[in-house]
DNA sequence: GTAATTGCAAATACTTTGCCACGTA
DNA sequence: TACGTGGCAAAGTATTTGCAATTAC
Protein backbone atom coordinates (compact mmCIF):
# COMPACT_ATOMS: atom_id res chain seq x y z
CA UNK A 1 0.00 0.00 0.00
CA UNK A 2 3.15 2.17 0.74
CA UNK A 3 4.51 3.88 -2.16
CA UNK A 4 8.65 4.00 -1.90
CA UNK A 5 9.42 7.60 -3.41
CA UNK A 6 12.75 6.76 -4.44
CA UNK A 7 15.10 9.09 -6.73
CA UNK A 8 13.58 7.73 -9.98
CA UNK A 9 10.88 9.58 -11.30
CA UNK A 10 7.50 8.95 -10.17
CA UNK A 11 4.53 8.56 -12.51
CA UNK A 12 2.80 11.71 -11.40
CA UNK A 13 -0.87 12.80 -12.12
CA UNK A 14 -1.55 16.09 -13.96
CA UNK A 15 -4.54 17.70 -14.29
CA UNK A 16 -5.55 20.67 -16.59
CA UNK A 17 -6.23 22.68 -13.64
CA UNK A 18 -2.86 22.19 -11.93
CA UNK A 19 -1.21 23.17 -15.40
CA UNK A 20 -3.88 26.29 -15.58
CA UNK A 21 -2.47 27.64 -12.42
CA UNK A 22 0.80 27.22 -13.15
CA UNK A 23 0.42 29.13 -15.94
CA UNK A 24 -1.08 31.81 -14.48
CA UNK A 25 1.87 31.95 -12.06
CA UNK A 26 4.02 33.37 -14.82
CA UNK A 27 1.24 35.80 -15.67
CA UNK A 28 -0.38 33.83 -18.80
CA UNK A 29 -4.59 34.34 -18.70
CA UNK A 30 -6.78 31.37 -18.31
CA UNK A 31 -8.55 31.41 -21.63
CA UNK A 32 -10.41 29.49 -23.38
CA UNK A 33 -8.09 28.70 -26.01
CA UNK A 34 -5.08 27.28 -23.31
CA UNK A 35 -7.61 25.67 -21.53
CA UNK A 36 -8.45 23.52 -24.84
CA UNK A 37 -4.44 23.56 -25.94
CA UNK A 38 -3.61 22.40 -22.62
CA UNK A 39 -6.00 19.35 -22.83
CA UNK A 40 -5.32 18.18 -26.50
CA UNK A 41 -1.53 17.98 -25.21
CA UNK A 42 -2.05 16.22 -22.03
CA UNK A 43 -4.33 13.86 -24.04
CA UNK A 44 -2.38 12.97 -26.93
CA UNK A 45 0.15 10.17 -26.01
CA UNK A 46 3.12 11.47 -28.68
CA UNK A 47 4.13 15.22 -29.87
CA UNK A 48 1.86 16.50 -31.87
CA UNK A 49 1.87 19.34 -34.80
CA UNK A 50 0.81 22.83 -34.91
CA UNK A 51 -1.28 21.92 -37.95
CA UNK A 52 -2.67 19.52 -36.18
CA UNK A 53 -3.12 21.12 -32.60
CA UNK A 54 -5.26 23.63 -34.56
CA UNK A 55 -7.32 21.26 -36.51
CA UNK A 56 -7.74 18.37 -33.44
CA UNK A 57 -11.25 18.23 -32.32
CA UNK A 58 -11.06 21.04 -29.56
CA UNK A 59 -9.49 23.37 -30.95
CA UNK A 60 -10.71 23.36 -34.68
CA UNK A 61 -13.94 25.79 -33.90
CA UNK A 62 -12.25 27.59 -30.98
CA UNK A 63 -9.24 29.15 -32.05
CA UNK A 64 -6.98 30.53 -34.92
CA UNK A 65 -3.96 28.48 -36.24
CA UNK A 66 -2.09 31.76 -35.16
CA UNK A 67 -3.40 31.58 -31.87
CA UNK A 68 -2.24 28.15 -31.13
CA UNK A 69 0.94 29.36 -32.68
CA UNK A 70 1.39 31.98 -30.16
CA UNK A 71 0.48 30.15 -27.58
CA UNK A 72 2.55 27.26 -28.44
CA UNK A 73 5.67 30.15 -28.01
CA UNK A 74 4.50 31.04 -24.98
CA UNK A 75 4.38 27.94 -23.14
CA UNK A 76 7.49 26.69 -24.84
CA UNK A 77 9.25 30.19 -23.20
CA UNK A 78 7.84 29.30 -20.21
CA UNK A 79 9.30 26.10 -19.93
CA UNK A 80 5.64 24.04 -20.20
CA UNK A 81 5.96 22.92 -23.58
CA UNK A 82 9.22 21.62 -25.81
CA UNK A 83 9.34 21.92 -29.37
CA UNK A 84 11.04 18.70 -31.05
CA UNK A 85 12.40 17.99 -34.14
CA UNK A 86 11.60 14.71 -35.27
CA UNK A 87 12.13 14.71 -38.74
CA UNK A 88 9.37 15.93 -40.48
CA UNK A 89 9.20 18.89 -41.86
CA UNK A 90 6.82 20.22 -39.39
CA UNK A 91 7.88 20.63 -35.96
CA UNK A 92 6.00 19.13 -32.46
CA UNK A 93 5.09 20.03 -29.64
CA UNK A 94 4.77 17.90 -26.25
CA UNK A 95 3.52 18.90 -22.75
CA UNK A 96 6.95 18.89 -20.78
CA UNK A 97 6.35 17.56 -17.52
CA UNK A 98 8.78 17.68 -14.44
CA UNK A 99 10.40 14.22 -14.07
CA UNK A 100 9.06 12.63 -17.19
CA UNK A 101 11.02 12.16 -20.15
CA UNK A 102 10.45 10.58 -23.33
CA UNK A 103 12.20 9.05 -26.30
CA UNK A 104 10.57 8.26 -29.40
CA UNK A 105 10.45 5.61 -32.03
CA UNK A 106 9.35 6.53 -35.53
CA UNK A 107 8.23 4.78 -38.60
CA UNK A 108 10.44 6.97 -41.78
CA UNK A 109 7.81 5.09 -43.97
CA UNK A 110 4.43 5.71 -42.30
CA UNK A 111 5.78 8.31 -40.13
CA UNK A 112 3.86 7.20 -36.87
CA UNK A 113 5.24 8.07 -33.47
CA UNK A 114 5.00 6.03 -30.73
CA UNK A 115 7.00 6.33 -27.05
CA UNK A 116 10.09 4.10 -26.26
CA UNK A 117 9.07 1.95 -23.44
CA UNK A 118 12.29 1.38 -22.01
CA UNK A 119 14.33 3.87 -19.57
CA UNK A 120 16.40 6.01 -21.37
CA UNK A 121 20.21 5.31 -20.92
CA UNK A 122 21.39 8.56 -21.71
CA UNK A 123 21.38 10.43 -18.44
CA UNK A 124 24.57 9.14 -16.98
CA UNK A 125 26.47 11.24 -20.76
CA UNK A 126 24.32 14.02 -19.36
CA UNK A 127 25.74 14.72 -16.45
CA UNK A 128 28.80 14.10 -17.59
CA UNK A 129 28.79 16.79 -20.98
CA UNK A 130 27.53 19.19 -18.37
CA UNK A 131 30.20 18.64 -16.38
CA UNK A 132 33.14 19.24 -18.95
CA UNK A 133 31.39 21.51 -21.09
CA UNK A 134 29.85 23.70 -18.92
CA UNK A 135 26.92 23.72 -21.25
CA UNK A 136 23.70 25.32 -18.21
CA UNK A 137 20.15 23.75 -18.69
CA UNK A 138 21.32 21.21 -20.44
CA UNK A 139 18.40 18.30 -21.57
CA UNK A 140 18.05 15.82 -24.84
CA UNK A 141 16.36 14.61 -27.13
CA UNK A 142 16.72 10.63 -28.33
CA UNK A 143 15.07 9.12 -31.04
CA UNK A 144 14.85 5.73 -33.22
CA UNK A 145 14.26 5.87 -37.15
CA UNK A 146 13.13 2.62 -38.82
CA UNK A 147 10.92 0.66 -40.44
CA UNK A 148 8.15 -0.60 -38.65
CA UNK A 149 6.38 -4.29 -39.12
CA UNK A 150 3.28 -3.14 -40.84
CA UNK A 151 5.54 -1.41 -43.94
CA UNK A 152 8.00 -3.80 -43.94
CA UNK B 1 34.14 -8.07 -18.18
CA UNK B 2 31.62 -7.48 -20.32
CA UNK B 3 33.86 -6.77 -23.58
CA UNK B 4 30.94 -6.22 -26.23
CA UNK B 5 31.54 -6.57 -29.84
CA UNK B 6 30.05 -3.44 -30.71
CA UNK B 7 30.69 -2.09 -33.89
CA UNK B 8 33.04 0.76 -31.99
CA UNK B 9 33.99 3.67 -34.61
CA UNK B 10 37.09 2.70 -36.65
CA UNK B 11 38.49 5.60 -37.17
CA UNK B 12 38.96 5.25 -41.22
CA UNK B 13 39.98 7.45 -43.85
CA UNK B 14 37.34 8.29 -46.20
CA UNK B 15 38.71 10.16 -49.64
CA UNK B 16 36.35 11.83 -51.90
CA UNK B 17 37.31 9.81 -54.61
CA UNK B 18 36.24 6.41 -52.75
CA UNK B 19 32.73 7.96 -52.09
CA UNK B 20 32.61 9.14 -56.14
CA UNK B 21 32.98 5.88 -56.68
CA UNK B 22 30.39 3.99 -54.25
CA UNK B 23 28.34 6.72 -55.70
CA UNK B 24 29.22 5.61 -59.32
CA UNK B 25 28.77 1.97 -58.23
CA UNK B 26 24.91 2.68 -57.66
CA UNK B 27 24.34 4.13 -60.46
CA UNK B 28 24.75 8.21 -60.13
CA UNK B 29 27.16 10.35 -62.56
CA UNK B 30 30.33 12.04 -61.70
CA UNK B 31 29.95 15.77 -61.86
CA UNK B 32 31.15 18.57 -60.74
CA UNK B 33 28.33 18.97 -58.51
CA UNK B 34 28.53 15.72 -56.77
CA UNK B 35 32.59 15.91 -56.13
CA UNK B 36 32.25 19.80 -54.04
CA UNK B 37 29.24 18.75 -52.66
CA UNK B 38 31.17 15.42 -50.83
CA UNK B 39 33.78 17.32 -50.46
CA UNK B 40 32.69 20.05 -48.62
CA UNK B 41 30.47 17.78 -46.21
CA UNK B 42 33.36 15.44 -46.12
CA UNK B 43 35.74 18.54 -44.96
CA UNK B 44 32.43 19.88 -42.40
CA UNK B 45 33.07 19.05 -39.18
CA UNK B 46 29.25 19.66 -38.44
CA UNK B 47 26.29 18.63 -40.45
CA UNK B 48 25.22 21.75 -42.82
CA UNK B 49 21.95 22.38 -44.14
CA UNK B 50 21.23 23.14 -47.27
CA UNK B 51 21.40 26.72 -47.51
CA UNK B 52 24.92 26.68 -46.21
CA UNK B 53 26.07 24.15 -48.65
CA UNK B 54 24.47 25.49 -51.35
CA UNK B 55 26.14 29.20 -50.61
CA UNK B 56 29.61 27.22 -49.55
CA UNK B 57 32.96 28.11 -51.16
CA UNK B 58 33.21 25.20 -53.32
CA UNK B 59 29.79 25.24 -54.55
CA UNK B 60 27.90 29.16 -54.96
CA UNK B 61 29.84 29.18 -57.96
CA UNK B 62 29.23 25.65 -59.04
CA UNK B 63 25.57 25.22 -58.98
CA UNK B 64 22.31 25.96 -57.88
CA UNK B 65 20.33 25.40 -55.10
CA UNK B 66 17.94 22.89 -56.45
CA UNK B 67 20.90 20.93 -57.45
CA UNK B 68 22.46 20.95 -54.31
CA UNK B 69 18.82 19.66 -53.08
CA UNK B 70 18.28 16.96 -55.28
CA UNK B 71 22.04 15.41 -54.69
CA UNK B 72 21.16 15.29 -51.52
CA UNK B 73 18.06 13.48 -51.54
CA UNK B 74 19.78 11.34 -54.65
CA UNK B 75 22.21 10.84 -51.52
CA UNK B 76 20.44 10.36 -48.97
CA UNK B 77 17.85 7.68 -50.64
CA UNK B 78 21.27 5.58 -51.20
CA UNK B 79 22.18 5.98 -47.67
CA UNK B 80 25.64 8.01 -48.11
CA UNK B 81 24.07 10.98 -46.33
CA UNK B 82 21.66 11.16 -43.43
CA UNK B 83 19.26 14.38 -42.88
CA UNK B 84 18.95 15.71 -39.08
CA UNK B 85 16.53 17.55 -37.51
CA UNK B 86 18.84 19.22 -34.69
CA UNK B 87 16.41 21.73 -34.02
CA UNK B 88 16.39 24.40 -36.62
CA UNK B 89 13.69 25.16 -39.14
CA UNK B 90 16.34 24.43 -42.00
CA UNK B 91 17.23 20.47 -42.00
CA UNK B 92 20.88 19.60 -41.86
CA UNK B 93 22.88 17.30 -43.85
CA UNK B 94 25.96 14.64 -43.08
CA UNK B 95 27.97 12.35 -44.80
CA UNK B 96 27.27 8.72 -43.36
CA UNK B 97 30.53 6.62 -42.91
CA UNK B 98 29.78 2.79 -41.99
CA UNK B 99 31.18 2.19 -38.56
CA UNK B 100 31.03 5.73 -37.89
CA UNK B 101 28.18 7.36 -35.15
CA UNK B 102 27.87 10.95 -33.86
CA UNK B 103 25.72 12.94 -31.45
CA UNK B 104 25.56 16.47 -31.06
CA UNK B 105 25.68 19.12 -28.28
CA UNK B 106 23.84 22.36 -29.64
CA UNK B 107 23.82 25.99 -27.75
CA UNK B 108 20.25 27.11 -27.91
CA UNK B 109 21.16 30.75 -27.12
CA UNK B 110 23.92 30.53 -30.11
CA UNK B 111 23.09 27.61 -31.92
CA UNK B 112 26.52 26.01 -32.55
CA UNK B 113 26.53 22.35 -32.84
CA UNK B 114 29.80 20.16 -31.90
CA UNK B 115 30.11 16.63 -31.96
CA UNK B 116 29.77 14.73 -28.57
CA UNK B 117 33.64 13.10 -28.15
CA UNK B 118 31.90 10.38 -25.57
CA UNK B 119 30.99 6.70 -26.75
CA UNK B 120 27.21 6.58 -27.32
CA UNK B 121 25.41 4.62 -24.75
CA UNK B 122 22.76 3.70 -26.69
CA UNK B 123 23.53 0.86 -28.96
CA UNK B 124 22.05 -1.65 -26.27
CA UNK B 125 18.68 -0.19 -25.94
CA UNK B 126 18.51 -0.14 -30.02
CA UNK B 127 19.59 -3.67 -29.89
CA UNK B 128 16.47 -4.18 -27.77
CA UNK B 129 13.99 -2.12 -29.73
CA UNK B 130 14.92 -3.89 -32.98
CA UNK B 131 14.45 -7.45 -31.74
CA UNK B 132 11.05 -6.10 -29.33
CA UNK B 133 9.15 -3.96 -32.04
CA UNK B 134 10.66 -5.40 -35.37
CA UNK B 135 11.60 -2.50 -36.77
CA UNK B 136 14.08 -2.85 -39.56
CA UNK B 137 17.16 -0.29 -40.72
CA UNK B 138 16.80 0.49 -37.25
CA UNK B 139 18.86 3.86 -36.43
CA UNK B 140 19.12 6.63 -33.89
CA UNK B 141 19.97 10.60 -33.46
CA UNK B 142 20.89 11.74 -29.98
CA UNK B 143 21.04 15.17 -29.53
CA UNK B 144 21.86 17.52 -26.31
CA UNK B 145 21.05 20.82 -26.03
CA UNK B 146 21.75 23.55 -23.46
CA UNK B 147 23.34 27.14 -23.00
CA UNK B 148 27.09 26.87 -23.91
CA UNK B 149 29.32 28.56 -21.40
CA UNK B 150 29.82 31.44 -23.84
CA UNK B 151 26.46 32.54 -23.90
CA UNK B 152 25.33 31.97 -19.81
C1' DG C 1 22.26 8.52 -78.68
C1' DT C 2 20.06 8.07 -74.34
C1' DA C 3 19.09 8.91 -69.87
C1' DA C 4 20.60 11.37 -65.91
C1' DT C 5 21.50 15.92 -64.39
C1' DT C 6 21.21 20.96 -64.22
C1' DG C 7 19.48 25.91 -63.94
C1' DC C 8 15.88 28.87 -63.52
C1' DA C 9 11.54 30.04 -62.13
C1' DA C 10 7.38 28.98 -60.04
C1' DA C 11 4.69 26.44 -56.69
C1' DT C 12 4.22 24.46 -51.88
C1' DA C 13 4.51 24.08 -47.10
C1' DC C 14 5.18 25.69 -42.72
C1' DT C 15 6.05 29.59 -39.79
C1' DT C 16 5.80 34.21 -38.24
C1' DT C 17 4.12 38.98 -37.91
C1' DG C 18 1.02 43.39 -38.23
C1' DC C 19 -2.92 45.39 -36.92
C1' DC C 20 -6.87 46.24 -34.57
C1' DA C 21 -10.76 44.18 -31.96
C1' DC C 22 -11.70 41.77 -27.74
C1' DG C 23 -11.58 39.63 -23.06
C1' DT C 24 -9.40 38.94 -18.58
C1' DA C 25 -7.82 40.74 -14.39
C1' DT D 1 -9.22 50.76 -17.51
C1' DA D 2 -5.03 48.42 -19.10
C1' DC D 3 -2.70 45.14 -21.17
C1' DG D 4 -2.43 40.44 -22.56
C1' DT D 5 -4.77 37.76 -26.14
C1' DG D 6 -7.42 36.64 -30.41
C1' DG D 7 -8.71 36.59 -35.50
C1' DC D 8 -7.62 37.51 -40.09
C1' DA D 9 -4.67 38.38 -43.66
C1' DA D 10 -0.24 39.09 -45.42
C1' DA D 11 4.69 38.37 -45.34
C1' DG D 12 8.71 35.47 -44.56
C1' DT D 13 11.58 31.36 -44.95
C1' DA D 14 12.62 26.68 -46.38
C1' DT D 15 11.48 23.08 -49.45
C1' DT D 16 10.03 20.98 -53.64
C1' DT D 17 8.74 20.61 -58.53
C1' DG D 18 8.21 21.51 -63.92
C1' DC D 19 10.53 21.93 -67.93
C1' DA D 20 13.78 22.74 -71.41
C1' DA D 21 18.79 22.73 -71.99
C1' DT D 22 22.95 20.34 -70.98
C1' DT D 23 26.15 16.68 -69.82
C1' DA D 24 27.94 12.03 -68.56
C1' DC D 25 28.43 7.60 -70.23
Amino acid sequence: MSEHHHHHPTPQIVSVQDMIDRCREVGLRRTKALEELLSTLLESARPMTLSELASSERLTTQCDKATVFRLLQRLTEKGFVRRLGLHERAAYFTLLIPGRHQDYLICTECGSIEPVKAPCPVHELEEEIRVKTGFRNLYHELEFFGTCPKCA
